[in-house]
DNA sequence: TCTGGGGTCCTAGGACCC
DNA sequence: TCTGGGGTCCTAGGACCC
């Protein structure tokens, strides 16, 4: 007795694609691309001229020269998702959100007041259109894995149910790249030993598959492969991480210019951090060189922060440190991530010294700071002060430990 | 495939502690 | 002073997903 196919997964159509089409009645039946330089989105009838997402633009519009192209409306995709997502509660309160566009719904024990699995799934994809316009695929499957496949071979605009007795002949003639986390890297690997299928790859010892991809991946990915997801639907997974990042294209940039990015991208995610009531301790510089190659340069505080100056300074000093090689290599693309995030009323209550924050180019010297630390706090204080940072060239506030 | 922007998870080495 | 094993944390990089 294996259980029973209780795990819905709904991932909306084209999602931005879809969304346009549906705000403007001109673009129905058109082949539409959302976005410029590189195709965030593609309808189903640009996808059917050989657009695909995260395509180069230029490319996109060869292989589709009558494609209506429409710069993206986050908002319009936000209210949408919002929308869906409202249903999707309203369905059962086990909803694990996975991106803006699809989730997994645990129904199990709904029958008697909802009926089964695929009733729910019928009348949830009904709702979704009639309610905000849209086409959700559904996939209704014993785990998460099974039901995220069934809902792509479903699409466009389908319900699949992959009964327990049927996963078997449902997933093993499907080709590797399938498997959630079988990538081009992975793929190309496992197609070196001959295997291009799912259930080639499940004939494989675990301990063969561990040894070629490495011991977490390789089980994970033969468990799926052998129809094994324990992972249960969870619906109060929170963030771990929040970033913003910029492409800058080829055209060398200075140190100032890239400073005042940086900066534009740290504050806006300093407000994003206070907007959720949260607080970081890892700030993490990232960067990519001009041959594309990407380099990241982090820095974890002893103290958990939501103030833009503090993530501020500390992103500057990352920056500094990494101006040499910048200048050398050429850079391509800056960006920042906030992580080891927590609740904002589970952190320390803030130490910072408003007015004495540090940074290389206030000039103020440590010793002062100990002198204010010692004034306010005791003379206790000072031994127990931390250094945030304290790398050439720049220095962070300077916080007692505990009260 | 000449390359956006937002995320997740894993690995490996080194520092540090007991 | 040397040697050992185990654990945690930090940093950097990489694969993958939508």
């Amino acid at each position: 007795m294996r259980g029973e196919a209780t795990v819905l997964h709904a991932d909306l159509d084209a999602f931005y694609a879809s969304v346009e089409q549906r705000d403007h009645p001109a673009l129905r039946g058109r082949p539409v691309i959302v976005g410029g330089g590189v195709v965030l989105a593609a309808s189903y009838e640009a996808k059917a001229r050989g657009v695909r997402t995260a395509m180069n633009g230029r490319q996109a519009r060869e292989a589709c020269p009558d494609a209506v192209v429409v710069p993206p409306r986050m908002e319009a995709y936000s209210e949408a998702s919002r929308a869906v997502f409202a249903i999707f509660r309203d369905t059962t309160p086990y909803v694990e959100g996975l991106s803006i566009d699809e989730a997994f719904l645990e129904v199990g024990g709904l029958r008697r007041i909802a009926g089964s699995p695929e009733q729910i799934a019928a009348r949830l994809r009904a709702r979704v259109l009639a309610e905000v316009g849209l086409a959700v695929s559904v996939g209704v499957a014993r785990t998460k894995f099974l039901a995220k496949v069934a809902s792509a071979v479903s699409k466009p605009d389908g319900l699949l149910v992959v009964e327990p007795d049927d996963e078997a002949a449902f997933l093993h003639p499907l080709p590797v790249e399938r498997l959630w986390g079988v990538g081009a890297v992975t793929a190309a690997k496992l197609h070196a030993l001959g295997i291009h299928t799912v259930g080639e790859f499940a004939e494989l010892e675990a301990a063969t598959a561990e040894r070629v991809l490495g011991r977490a991946a390789g089980t994970h990915l033969h468990a799926l492969s052998r129809l094994r997801d324990p992972r249960p639907v969870r619906s109060t997974q929170r963030r771990g991480s929040i970033g913003s990042q910029r492409a800058l294209g080829r055209s060398p940039r200075t140190a100032d210019e890239l400073d005042v990015i940086l900066t534009e991208i740290v504050d806006r995610l300093g407000r994003r951090l206070r907007d959720r009531d949260r607080v970081c301790r890892t700030v993490t510089l990232r960067l990519r060189f001009a041959d594309y190659a990407k380099a990241s340069r982090s820095r974890t505080l002893r103290v958990p922060t939501a103030r833009t100056e503090v993530v501020r300074s500390v992103a500057r000093g990352l920056l500094d440190a990494a101006m040499r090689e910048i200048t050398a290599r050429g850079v391509t693309l800056i960006g920042a991530s906030l992580s080891k995030l927590d609740h904002a009323d589970a952190a320390p209550t803030e130490l910072a010294l408003d007015g004495l924050s540090l940074n290389g180019e206030d000039g103020t010297r440590l010793d002062t700071v100990m002198d204010a630390v010692r004034d306010r706090f005791g003379a206790d204080a000072v031994g127990r002060a931390v250094q945030l940072g304290r790398d050439g060239g720049w220095s962070a506030p300077i916080l007692p430990e505990h009260e």
